[in-house]
DNA sequence: CGCCGCTTTGAGTCCATTCAATTCCGGTGG
DNA sequence: CCACCGGAATTGAATGGACTCAAAGCGGCG
């Protein structure tokens, strides 16, 4: 495991306020691993083994039943998932698969437990996290239930868009399927509803998005501050 | 506040493991309340400032958002709610409101805070807490985005029914429009849906439903242990 | 007994999905 | 360099589910 490596996982909020020691205990135990694209990382329904930390490349978190598959997130570097799951020491809820090539940092359940029972800082940064993820999940069920598709697909592109001088634009990382069933539809509906923003000034080529008038998009959304501040999630 | 209500707050997974002198300073500085049925509780957007606990009756957890409201959770004796905000020290993204008249003890965010810092198995248990709450609300949303209308329903029957020897029982403790909202419905739709239900030999009468065939309910519900496990909200 | 709120039922509309077919695009091999 | 291939994305048509609007039951409470 390289240095710099090591330097942006001690970087993050998780283990900002950590012991050395126990920063040290957790990364020996820890595998860094290279996965290829298309790798299943965690199966839904089995028991949590691993704190897992992307260090590079991207990861769709999934869930499916009966034969179905729905998105509920993209995680980008550098961030932790299913911390949940390590510290209840249940099954996953969620799958994940690399999107594309991606290095992992894997650090073994036991040893996230037991720094947390013993360095009061990492268990202050743990419940940060987990309540930050809990309000980011909020927020989706709130869109979820609250918008229309169009009106998600929106608020999609006003919080991932960056401003340029030609307007908003946006760079999908991702299959356009994969992005709308994180919104919730088809890949048809997600076709149609890029096609009705049309009149909002919206034009797709591949997967860059470029909006011309972002005032009325952000119209359209109806930006709830509840809703997209923050936005770690997708 | 009388010793029998302390008993049953300290009887809390949240509050079993903590020392008596923190769990004293918690209680001195929390506040019990009495309000009556329909009393907004929690207005999102504000500030989180007490952690809130229901001792007695019945609160909905809801966000609106135009004009318009969606349920997402009903809390009955005794469970604790908007624990995330007041770990953040950010706003509420819920609103709540009583049910019926309800009695609540109201902890202080600062008191919370101080004593997770001091307390390692308060710390502990606050975490727990999180996770499973956490996992709820993805549980919940996978349901959302998962299973269709009378899918949902049907589940929901089942994970609150009380088996007895005409089959299953459900007691619905408030308004369906208020499930209905939960569900991510219309009321009409409910009540349609319940209709439907019929061929599964459900019957309703009132606000008690009756499931002669709780098989065939269980089988359109597709159970899944990951979605229907635990269930605490709602 | 009658009012009022909740619930149900009915009819019509709209939106999203499904199924099917076509177009677009990137990559490969000739 | 270009033709071809295959997966992804779009487009079209038809279906279906959920919603809105409207009106009629039902129940509780004064």
């Amino acid at each position: 495991m390289r240095a710099t490596d090591i330097q942006t996982v001690r970087a993050l909020p998780l283990f900002a306020g950590i012991g050395e020691a126990q920063f040290a205990a957790l990364m020996d135990a820890a595998l860094l691993q290279r996965f290829p694209a298309q790798v299943q990382l965690i199966h839904e329904g089995e028991e949590a083994d691993f704190l897992h930390i992307v260090v590079e490349g991207m990861v769709e978190m999934f869930a499916s039943g009966n034969g179905e598959e729905t998105t509920i997130g993209f995680l980008a570097p550098v961030s932790t998932f299913i911390l949940a799951a390590v510290l209840v020491e249940k099954v996953y809820l969620q799958s994940a698969r690399t999107l594309t090539p991606s290095r992992l940092l894997m650090i073994p359940a036991g040893a996230v437990r037991k720094v947390f029972a013993g360095d009061t800082a990492f268990a202050g940064a743990v419940v940060i996290e987990l309540a930050e993820r809990y309000r980011d999940i909020v927020r989706q069920l709130k869109t979820q239930k609250m918008r229309t598709g169009i009106e998600r697909l929106a608020a999609w592109l006003v919080a991932h868009g960056e401003a340029t001088p030609d307007g908003l634009v946006v760079r999908i990382a991702f299959e356009k399927v994969k992005l709308a069933s994180f919104l919730g539809m088809t890949r048809e509906t997600l076709s149609r509803s890029f096609a009705a923003l049309a009149d909002y000034g919206v034009s797709v080529s591949g997967r860059t998005i470029r909006c011309a008038d972002a005032d009325a998009l952000i119209r359209l959304a109806r930006p709830d501050p509840l809703l997209d501040e923050h936005g770690q999630p997708a």
